[in-house]
RNA sequence: GCCGCAGUAGUCUAGCCCGGUCUAGGAUGAGGGCCUGUCGAGCCCUUGACCCGGGUUCAAAUCCCGGCUGCGGCGCCA
């Protein structure tokens, strides 16, 4: 047997009761006759205290940073030792010795670039700040995933590999299917809508790809997209759905991470309903108003989103109405004013983290807003086709879950959250 | 893609402006030694580096040019 208890089931209470902890040597204290081991599991870090008596004294003494051990010892209530609990080892077993020295410091004495980190990222993933990370995302998806059960919401799967582009704009990457061309989907934006068409009311979290110039701190070749979609509804039904969403995530993560955002040192930012909405066309002139050069029409782009936070005041903000044009043809127009559009953008400070908007669902509609945008509705006549059949209104969203932990974590670039992340020069590890 | 900044041991960093005293300093790691309560353990010894190419100069880590890589901002892009 390689382990009993985590780390973190030690308790001061179980002195006495011999056990078998494994894990990861995080730190190696030598004081000559004594040796303290900080063993690192997925539950967190504890301490074994070697005795020169002991047989597990020469075992140690060949033991390097990061190696994999498994420690059957005895429980001792200390209140020297850190956590008040301590094991005191009678037996180690070597289990996977680690090169030393090591590519990056797993321990925190040493900061490593982010260019080391990614390069070296499983180490890096074991450091307790990455693994926050990784728990906290966790609990986001998991109160996502939950709020959208709760509301009747089924989570689905579409193809990744599809035949065409589905909006325009974004380049899609190539691939070769069984020698015919095809691509990775850019998002799963029809298929969802098809399927809202048939089961009301679905979500997925997957991949989606993007083969763009972009080099930002918030731009992925490769990235989670969280897409919602729901029939009968429009996009004021679904911005409340993101409310309830976006409150449930943060109340989940205060609830359940406190430790984790302790050791990020990041507080969340407030959320509560109803979030604050502004109409495109309110932010223009608010814009203009700041001395901003721009006008009806253009997109609001970062240094300007910069702008409208600050003005604004709020950490996040739907901008609502976005002129029909700048919108991809799927945007229901607004009935009231047709160069307008039944869209939104969710903004977290500066950085878009949701868009959505109400769907056309009449076939001649779409047919129309493809060939303004200079596409070919015969193209999309696999997607045409079925609003012929019944398809009901519908609206929903997408979102960016890298984008998203930015500001569950604070961390200040996507590539941190991407465990692996895919951008224009990095394709591995 | 454009603009700005940067690239020094396994990792992180000082030095670069004002070229020579840099035989490149420190931390951490690694190897060795001392140490039975460490908790960023401590002390002593050892080890290891100027991104690549060209140029200026008596002399280049340091100045100039080009390349590559990274970071930030922007653009492209949801």
């Amino acid at each position: 047997m390689l382990k009993t208890h985590f780390i973190s089931d030690l308790t001061p209470t179980l002195d006495g009761k011999e056990v078998i902890v494994a894990g990861w040597v995080h730190l190696i204290r030598d004081l000559g006759g004594k040796k303290f081991i900080l063993l690192r599991d997925k539950s967190g870090i504890g301490q074994v205290v070697i005795d020169r008596n002991s047989q597990a004294f020469q075992v140690a003494k060949d033991l390097t940073q990061e190696s994999t051990i498994s420690v059957k010892g005895v429980v001792k209530a200390d209140k020297r030792a850190p956590n008040g609990v301590e094991i005191h080892a009678l037996e180690i077993r070597t289990l996977s010795v680690a090169k030393a020295p090591l590519p990056l410091d797993v321990s925190g004495k040493v900061k490593a670039d982010i260019e080391t980190r990614l390069k070296e990222r499983l180490l890096d993933l074991r450091r307790p700040e990455m693994q926050a990370v990784l728990r906290i995302q966790n609990s986001v998806v998991k109160a996502f995933r939950e709020t959208l059960y709760s509301k009747g919401f089924i989570e689905i799967f579409t193809p990744k590999i599809i035949a065409t582009a589905t909006e325009g704009g974004a380049q899609l990457f190539p691939v070769i299917y069984f020698g015919k061309e095809a691509f990775l989907a850019q998002s799963p934006q029809l298929y969802k809508e098809l399927l809202a068409g048939a089961v009301e009311r679905v979500f997925e979290i997957a991949p989606a790809w993007r083969a763009e110039e972009s080099d930002t701190p918030y731009h992925l070749a490769e990235f989670v997209s969280m897409d919602v979609e729901m029939a009968f509804a429009d996009y004021m039904d679904v911005m409340h759905l993101i409310e309830d969403i976006f409150v449930n995530m943060v109340e989940y993560v205060k609830k359940n991470n406190e430790e984790d955002l302790k050791l990020l040192n990041h507080e969340l930012p407030k959320v509560s309903k109803p979030i604050k909405k502004i109409t495109y066309k309110d932010a223009i002139e608010l814009l203009q108003s700041k001395n901003v050069n721009i006008k009806f029409g253009d997109d609001i782009s970062t240094p300007e989103l910069r702008t409208l936070n600050k003005e604004l005041g709020e950490d996040l903000y739907f901008i609502i109405e976005w002129p029909a044009s700048a919108r991809p043809f799927y945007t229901k127009r607004k009935d009231s004013d047709p160069n307008l559009s039944e869209s939104f953008d969710l903004i977290f400070r500066w950085l878009e983290l949701v868009s959505g908007s109400t769907r056309n669902y009449k076939r001649e509609v779409l047919e129309e807003e493809l060939k303004a945008r200079g596409l070919n509705p015969v193209n999309f006549e696999y997607f045409l086709k079925w609003f012929d059949y019944g398809m009901p209104p519908h609206a929903g969203f997408g979102m960016g879950l890298q984008r998203l932990m930015l500001m569950f974590t604070g961390l200040q670039s996507v590539k941190e959250i991407s465990l692996f992340p895919r951008d224009k020069k990095r394709l591995v590890p």
